[in-house]
Formats: C-alpha cells, sequence, structure tokens
RNA sequence: GCCCUCGUAGCUCAGUCGGAUAGAGCGACCGCCUCCUAAGCGGUAGGCCGCAGGUUCGAUUCCUGCCGAGGGCGCCA
C-alpha cells in the first residue's frame, strides 16, 4: 500500500476512535509546499472542529494523540501547526519505497489508472472543413486533443481519435466553384476562396475531374499530411455526406419530433433549444429545405454516442456559442450533458521574434500548419502548443521556438533524458553490472536532490489523473519541466559515476536514474514528444542531432 | 446589450476543486567546467495576484459589481 493510502487510513481509524462521524467527510491529504510542514499534512482537524463547534488545535491535539499510538509507516514525527493543521513528518525510507514501486512499474504502468475501466471514449479534435490546408491554430487543438486522448488511455479508458469532415454544404460548394474558377481562369465568385493555396491546388487539378471531389481529396491530404507530420493518427475520419446517405440525419429529425424538441415556424424546423437553457432556439432545417450545420452534427454527435460513452470535444473558442444548443441537443436525445465534455481552445497568435506574423513568407497567405512544423520540428511544436493552458491564448514565437537553445524548455527536458542515457552507457562501458533493485541498498540516498526526484515522482500519478478529469495536458508539460530541472539539480549534486563514489552509492543512484527514466519517458509519451537517447549542439550551436 | 476566456515579477506564463512564507522560464546582475554532455548548476534583484465589496477561522483561489484585452452572438460553416 502507498502511504498516502495508509495515511488516510490510519486518520480515519483516529477519527472514529474519537466517535467522529465521517459518512460526508473526505479526508484531505496534500504535500506542503513549505518542507518545515512536513512530508504530509491534512486539514481534517480545521474542517471537522467547525462542525463539532470545537477549537481546531485542542482537536487536532486529540487527533494527534491517536496517531502516535498507531504509529504508521514511517512516522517519525507528528506535529500540529497554525491554526490545526496536522503534519506527517516521515523517513526517508516512504521515499524508497516510491523507488521500489517505480521501478516495479516501469513506463508501461507507472502512473496508470484504472478508473476508466475500459469505458469507451471518443475524442473528436481538429475537425477543420476540407476547404483549405490547416493554420497554426488548429496545430493547438491536434497537439492538445491528441494529448488528451494518450491521458484517457492511461487513465484506462478505451480511446478512439475522430475527425469530423464537413464534406458537404455551402462552403464546400464555394471551395469547389472557387478551384475551377482559378483553373479555368475565370473570376472566383463574391464569398469564394482566394488564398495562395487556392492557385497552387487549381494549378495541380486534372482537367476532366470533378472539382468538388477532387478538391475534397486535395485537401483531405494536406490535412492528413499536416497532422502526420505532428505523429498525430485519426482512428476515424467521419463524413457528414455519409449521414444523408444512410438516412441518419432524417433518423435523429424523427427522434427529436418524437422528444417533442422541434417545432415547425416559417417553414423552416427549429430545435427547442431554450428548454434546456439556450438563450434562443435553433434552426435544423432552414425554410428552403437545406440543412444547418447544427443538425448533421447533432446526428454526428448521437453516432457518436452509439459507439462510447463519453464523448470529449475540442472546439476553437469561435464555437463556443454552440455549447449550450449541442447540449440541449444531446439531452433531448436522452443522454447526459456531462457525458459530452467540451474543451476550448483560445487563439494563437504566430509571432516571429516578438512581431506579429499574419502572413506566410513563402505564400504570403495565412501561415500553413505545415510550415510551422517545417520550421520548428514536430516535437518543439507539440511541447510548445502544450505549454499553456487552453484557457489562455496563446502567442507562439517561430524564431524562439525553433532555436535550440535553453529559452526553449523542449530541449531543456529531453536533455535530461539524454543525460540519463549518458550515464546508463558510460556505466555499462565500466562495466558495472547494477544488481536487482531488491539486492540494492537504496537507504544511502538521502541527499536532498535525490529525494526531491523521488517525491516528484510520486506526484506524477496524481498529475495523470487531475490532468485527464480536467482535460489539461499543460499539466504534464510542466511537471515534465520541473522535473527535468530536478533531475539536472541531481546530476550536478549527485555524482553517479567514479572512483571517489562508493559501488554502493552507484548502485543505488542507478536505480534512481532508472526511476527518472521512467517518469520522463512516461511524461514525455503523454505529450506525444520524443525522448531522444542522445543530443549534440554543433560548433554554431545551431543544430541539433538526436 | 448578452455569452465565453483571460488579467499574477520587466517579458512569457504556471499555481487557484479555500489553506501556512505566491512559483518557473526568459531578461538583468554575481558565481560554477582537471569531474557521468555547461543544451547544465548555484545565488541576487524583481509582486496592492486588475479594482472594490461580500462569504469565513482563513480568499490570488468562491460570489457580486466594475475596469481592461481577446473571441462569439446568422434560416453561414
Amino acid at each position: 500500500m502507498d502511504v498516502r493510502s495508509s495515511l488516510i487510513e490510519a486518520i480515519q481509524k483516529a477519527l472514529q476512535k474519537l466517535t467522529v462521524d465521517l459518512s460526508f467527510e473526505e479526508i484531505h491529504l496534500e504535500r506542503p509546499a513549505n518542507p518545515e510542514h512536513g512530508d504530509w499534512s491534512t486539514n481534517v482537524a480545521l474542517a471537522i472542529s467547525k462542525k463539532l463547534n470545537r477549537n481546531p488545535r485542542d482537536f487536532a491535539s486529540e487527533v494527534t494523540e491517536v496517531l502516535i499510538h498507531q504509529s504508521p509507516d514511517h512516522m517519525k514525527k507528528i506535529e500540529i501547526a497554525g491554526p490545526g493543521f496536522i503534519n506527517f513528518k516521515l523517513e526517508n525510507s516512504w521515499l524508497h519505497d516510491v523507488l521500489n514501486q517505480v521501478v516495479d512499474a516501469g513506463t508501461d504502468n507507472w502512473a496508470k489508472h484504472k478508473i476508466g475501466n475500459n469505458k469507451k471514449v471518443i475524442v473528436e479534435f481538429v475537425s477543420a472543413n476540407p476547404t483549405g490546408p490547416l493554420h497554426a491554430g488548429h496545430g493547438r487543438g491536434a497537439c492538445f486533443g491528441d494529448s488528451v486522448a494518450r491521458l484517457y488511455q492511461r487513465c484506462g479508458y478505451s480511446v478512439q481519435r475522430d475527425f469530423y469532415i464537413n464534406d458537404r454544404g455551402t462552403q464546400m460548394k464555394l471551395y469547389a466553384e472557387s478551384l475551377a474558377a482559378e483553373a479555368s481562369d475565370e473570376k472566383i465568385p463574391e464569398d469564394g476562396y482566394r488564398g495562395e493555396y487556392i492557385k497552387e491546388w487549381a494549378a495541380e487539378m486534372p482537367p476532366d475531374v470533378d472539382p468538388f471531389e477532387w478538391g475534397y481529396q486535395r485537401a483531405l491530404r494536406s490535412h492528413r499530411e499536416a497532422l502526420e507530420a505532428l505523429n498525430i493518427y485519426f482512428d476515424n475520419w467521419f463524413s457528414e455526406r455519409s449521414m444523408v446517405a444512410s438516412g441518419a440525419i432524417e433518423e435523429t429529425l424523427t427522434d427529436l419530433r418524437s422528444a417533442e424538441a422541434v417545432f415547425e415556424s416559417d417553414g423552416a424546423v427549429w430545435l427547442r433549444s431554450t428548454n434546456w437553457g439556450d438563450d434562443k432556439d435553433r434552426v435544423l432545417v432552414k425554410s428552403d429545405g437545406e440543412y444547418t450545420y447544427l443538425l448533421p452534427d447533432v446526428t454526428y454527435h448521437r453516432d457518436k454516442f452509439k459507439r462510447a460513452d463519453l464523448l470529449v470535444n475540442v472546439w476553437g473558442a469561435d464555437h463556443h456559442g454552440y455549447i449550450t444548443r449541442m447540449h440541449a441537443a444531446m439531452s433531448a436525445l436522452g443522454h447526459k450533458p456531462e457525458d459530452l465534455k467540451i474543451a476550448i481552445t483560445q487563439m494563437v497568435r504566430l509571432q516571429r521574434d516578438g512581431q506579429e506574423v499574419k502572413l506566410s513568407k513563402r505564400t504570403g497567405d495565412i501561415v500553413e500548419l505545415a510550415e510551422v512544423i517545417e520550421e520548428v520540428g514536430s516535437d518543439a511544436a507539440r511541447f510548445t502548443y502544450l505549454l499553456l493552458s487552453v484557457d489562455s491564448s496563446q502567442n507562439f514565437d517561430l524564431e524562439l521556438v525553433a532555436q535550440q537553445v535553453n529559452e526553449n524548455p523542449v530541449f531543456y527536458v529531453q536533455y535530461a533524458h539524454a543525460r540519463i542515457h549518458s550515464i546508463m552507457k558510460k556505466s555499462q562501458e565500466a562495466g558495472i553490472e547494477r544488481p536487482s533493485i531488491a539486492e540494492t541498498d537504496l537507504s544511502v540516498l538521502n541527499h536532498p536532490s535525490e529525494l526531491a526526484i523521488l517525491r516528484s515522482l510520486q506526484e506524477l500519478p496524481d498529475m495523470v489523473l487531475r490532468s485527464t478529469q480536467e482535460v489539461a495536458p499543460h499539466r504534464i508539460t510542466n511537471w515534465s519541466r520541473d522535473f527535468a530541472s530536478l533531475f539536472h539539480s541531481f546530476y550536478h549534486d549527485c555524482r553517479v559515476l567514479g572512483e571517489d563514489i562508493s559501488i554502493t552509492v552507484t548502485e543505488a543512484r542507478l536505480w534512481l536514474v532508472e526511476a527518472a527514466r521512467v517518469g520522463l519517458v512516461v511524461s514525455l509519451d503523454l505529450l506525444g514528444v520524443s525522448a531522444p537517447t542522445e543530443m549534440w549542439r554543433n560548433e554554431e550551436g545551431e543544430e541539433f542531432h538526436g
């Protein structure tokens, strides 16, 4: 059993002994920021004394009294502090247990959870219209969505990645007309597409093809290539048209009708979304008989609920207004709104050397995602996109992110991993045979830098769980950066190999290094960033080979 | 006007499911390579956590109002 659970159990027992009714109380155990407050701390006395109408410090001392007699594992000291916190100071052996657990679990199982219980989740992201290339903003949603999918996988869910394609409707028609016009040197329609890519693609288009179909495939290929450059692969490319052909859209309408969630007015069919908190009702079928964007999308979500228990959508900030109506439609169809989680990603502003970049150097048009990846590389692009909370708008500086310098945290983290491999390689070259961890004396690991690494590794499972629940992979990015920092300090403070290092210490530190490797590999994998085993800087300090 | 997100160090941003002395990177300044990769490490300086109220033992965190920035408010997608 891990320390956290055994401490919680001990506290529960103590409270029971004091005949406190625990049924409503969750034991809150935390790792205090200040080391003087011990390794673990609880505020139960503060929380409960209020209900019991007692003095918190008096109550805390009663609880402490009982706890001391139970003497939980690794316990060194129990103290009351501040207004009534109970602080636990543990022997370092608790962290040596963590080391054992990390090594035992390895990269496949550390920070893995079973809470998903193989429940099916569909993460839908990007879903850009097939009317032109992906741009830098799509990159954020792409990296975010893929990382969220990885997080759900690590929490024991069965995950599918969906890309919804709006392959019919007004925009597609306009796009096809624009391509055709450009190809035959005619005037592009008023609301048509005009980017530089239209010229390029029109030039590629063979003369005797249907511009609609050809343009559709061309755009899809472009999307797929850009995403593959980021190492992102979808399980389903879900076509809007297929739902017309299958009759699914009409079925959805029928279901909504029988749920009495629609009405007709002015020759159009409306969703009564105001029943579910929307500020106005929404049109599903226009008076000209054409579907709005909403109805096929509702149908698509209906389909997803047939395939999965939980849906996660990643939408751009320009779609936030659709959350309420989509939840309304799902409620009307009998689904629980909380089973459709919608994450909104705020804007990305591209910059170069602090100046906003509106247009591509190459095409003079909007900067394509493919260009961003080409300029900065997949690892740096992913790490950078995942560095911030998606609730914040992002300034993405191409100049900075492309630089292989210390401003760039992705290399800082990867370098920690490269250093680990360097140590392992050196130890092999020195002919050191690491004994099994059971035969290794871990009690020599008492340097603050060594213990800090173990504390951080202990936190990773919680971090993974929280990142998943909050749909917030940037927490993992930040953890990996902090963890790399701890490793670099350790690297500086504690030599693993050397004539003046005893073999006992070397062996124990080699296992510590192995555990650190597990932490880095797990976190980088959740971000979709590679973990190079070597990184060398060239003479100019601008290139790296890994 | 209504809705969403943001406002924290000079800059870019974490932290916020109420907790003890608010953090990191960059930039500035001062140090550290006879040593497993200096893409590294250590230190100093830098804060009315937008403003004003409220809730309570305790608020950067929750609530209300205001100010500022961005985005959205179509029988477009």
